[in-house]
DNA sequence: GTTCCGCATGAATCGATAG
DNA sequence: ACTATCGATTCATGCGGAA
């Protein structure tokens, strides 16, 4: 039975049983949060958050190949006033499982949820946290190289015309620093800071994620015909991601209705992709070893 | 003997035994990562890190008002190739302690530019955690309060006049329901997410953060006439936030040469002060309970 | 074909109220 | 005392229809 392109419809602590060792290139995943989307997954309880997770990891640490990565993307919520601990320590946990944890991205995404509280502002971050088995693992760096000319576009326009005037930082504080740097040279690497807003138009499905966001560490960790899991695959973003950058995927979800709609999306994007290019190409041709 | 409006040369652990109970209202610092800084604090490895902070941040607990805060600028470090753990065993041991882990703000440092390394980007964003005593703590949001997005420039606006009105027409859409709160409305609450550039025009110090960050902090948790303590205060950097926002400041460093380094731009600054401003007023003005 | 504008919708959080 | 549910608060974005 091939495991491989299809949405699978289970607990994926089960369902991973059926997955050899070292099998899979690339783990991304948006996790349910501690009692968040209790309609969907039933809402664990902070408290019980890192106990109903480890076993997972465990089992995404056996089907992941040695030079693999995993992105997990998580955010701890308040309760009683105060920043839970269940992501700190699941990070610990997981690094006794065997985990290296070798960074944290994080994800600023624009248009958090408003509101207004006596004590805090809107939480307009989340972690992106990466994970390896050792310490050399497979990364294309200049899959996700920006042109100069977008690298500004990034620090200037995409942060808005607001945020310019919002930081009230010196005209070309920074910026004009080391511009010489830049001149003449083509393309520069990212940092671990990603500015990116949340899908909230879409009437059909709610993502947790932009499928930008997928697509961007599949670029930087996989190669064209790598086979990327997403083991709480919600309404199959990382599946999409994965499709129109010619990766393979594997998706996983207990929610039957979760599947369907992934099912539904993914298909849709291959019958575009067979439509418009029949030739099996790869999206990102710069990546090396 | 005063001890305030000074800065004291010593270990803020022991320097701090002179100071009574709950007699500080926001304390904001950078400590020496961990083997950073080796001349002046013998540079404290890794795994000694937490051992090392915790009896220096059981003094900030003691000394903090109940209704005071508490922000921690650290950033873990990289060993060999993996993240180190001491900032997460650092905040679960501050919490056994008594503190509470309010929040994490991220400090998007916007001109970082580019670099290069086999295994990761440049890392561009710094924590800063936020501790408090008690649930209830001072907050004066309206002091850093931000111009509002294009968003409501372009289109709030123009709106009619029934629109502007229109309270109970739209039934749970956000929207609809209290559309006249934004109508005139020029400033909106920032987010946990700060953007700022590292100071790049350094002249004499290295400054380990720039003037705008603790200023942003001091607005926000106190007022004019507070107490602002720096327990690591290195080039004086918090202590002329301080002062350009009418706050008392207490400022302690192991280093003689950066506490004369501090004492310099303190009263360089505050001479400017008592010349152009004899009159101590409250830089924030719209701070509330 | 642009540009403009109306509008729904978010991994939220707190405090009060109810069982 | 402790948990469950509900109402109030707030702002950036992308879609689709209109000008």
């Amino acid at each position: 039975m091939n495991l491989v392109n299809q949405i699978i419809q289970g607990d994926c602590l089960d369902v991973l049983q059926q997955f050899p060792d070292n099998s899979i290139d690339f783990i991304f995943t948006s996790p349910p949060y501690a009692d968040q989307r209790k309609k969907t997954y039933g809402g664990v309880k902070p408290d019980e958050y890192v106990g109903w997770f480890l076993p997972r990891s465990e089992q995404f640490l056996r089907v992941l190949k040695p030079t693999g990565t995993f992105v997990l993307n998580i955010k701890e919520r308040a309760v009683n006033g105060e920043r839970h601990i269940y992501v700190l320590e699941l990070i610990m946990k997981m690094r006794e499982q065997g985990w290296r944890w070798t960074e944290e991205f994080i994800w600023h995404k624009k248009n958090s949820y408003p509101g207004k509280w006596p004590n805090r502002f809107r939480d307009s971050w989340e972690r992106l946290l990466q994970f390896n088995k050792q310490k050399k693992f497979n990364m294309y760096q200049e899959a996700v190289m920006v042109p100069v000319g977008d690298w500004a576009k990034d620090r200037l326009t995409k942060l808005s015309e607001t945020d310019k005037t919002r930081d009230e930082s010196k005209v070309g504080s920074g910026f004009g620093k080391n511009i010489s740097n830049w001149v003449g040279r083509e393309k520069v690497y990212p940092t671990n800071v990603i500015h990116m807003a949340t899908e909230c138009g879409n009437k059909n499905h709610s993502a947790a994620f932009p499928v930008d966001l997928p697509s961007w560490f599949i670029n930087l960790f996989t190669r064209s015909g790598d086979v990327v899991l997403d083991p709480f695959i919600g309404s199959g973003t990382t599946a999409v991601a994965a499709i129109k950058l010619s990766r393979k995927y594997v998706g996983i979800d207990v929610s039957e209705e979760f599947c369907n709609l992934s099912r539904e999306r993914t298909s849709g994007i291959q019958m575009q992709f067979l439509a418009v290019e029949p030739k099996s190409e790869a999206y990102n041709s710069n990546g090396s070893a």
